[in-house]
DNA sequence: CTCTTATTGAAAACTATTTTCAATTATAGG
DNA sequence: CCTATAATTGAAAATAGTTTTCAATAAGAG
């Protein structure tokens, strides 16, 4: 996959540097978000030349060309992960902060039922589902 | 409304100064999320001596009491509204911020296929809906 | 009315993020 | 392979948002 996310920074003319390598390796192979922070000490664990501004720069910039997502959680919004393609929503486990996709989310009756009673013209939705993963719940920690 | 979360604050042995009763008020007749500073603003128009940190302090412990929400938005998760009730959800206008309370949604069944699909115990989830109101949608902006 | 203790505002501290800037380096074109 | 150039870098400074500290004040029980 993060070859997909090389190739797609180089169209838009954004040059393959060592930092976004690295942050793109990690983010793109991580099933749980990601704060800024935590990026940083990964990627300093493989090149400790790395600047904490260099992954804020590069989260940047996969955010606009939309490889990746914010997530927003309980306990704050400024992790990120790789972004759910259209009509694909998230399901977090809120123990050990595993999150898979999901889709098939059936609210096309309930919005229009609620655009018409509120006068909205309804275009978007953010659905989020929260439980407890399988292997957290036969105690277990899930893998970082 | 308001009367109602002064009694909660008293019952939970909070005090009722000049700073909680203008948050109280500012927030609990408000139709939009409103951040910490635009609070502020507000009380200080009725009562300049109010400072910015009590304001922090008093959204705290109404968070706490579950008399109020941090509303996420694309924009930023600063904001503060009421609290929504068990099963309320969410909708937002993107152009003036104006929110709505609805509810009725029927995610048992996706929850369930999900649940059973994954291995999570799904015991939350987050639904809001995004779009334009009646009056951005006719092109006047709504109150503030 | 008085006493106690929660609450206050201001300033300082802290955390997260963005900007500035000179040095470096990816990469296009020779 | 070199070279030129403009994008990118890391470090430091700046900014923004929030929390803590602290002495002064004031709510409210008795």
């Amino acid at each position: 996959m993060h070859q997909d996310w090389f190739t797609t920074l180089a169209q838009y003319g954004y040059r393959l540097t060592g930092s976004r390598k690295a942050v793109v390796e990690i983010i793109s192979s991580s099933t749980q978000a990601l704060t800024p922070i935590e990026i940083y000490e990964r990627a300093r664990k493989v090149n400790d030349e790395i600047g904490l501004v260099s992954v804020y720069r590069t989260l940047e910039k996969l955010e606009e060309l939309k490889l990746i997502q914010r997530v927003h959680q309980p306990a704050g919004c400024q992790a990120f992960m790789v972004a759910s393609r259209e009509h694909q929503h998230l399901l977090l486990c809120s123990q050990c902060g595993e999150i898979r996709f999901f889709e098939g989310d059936d609210l096309g009756s309930l919005i229009h039922t609620i655009a018409k009673k509120t006068g909205f013209e309804i275009n978007d939705h953010w659905l989020q589902l929260f439980g407890v993963c399988q292997k957290c719940k036969t105690g277990q920690e899930a893998g970082a």
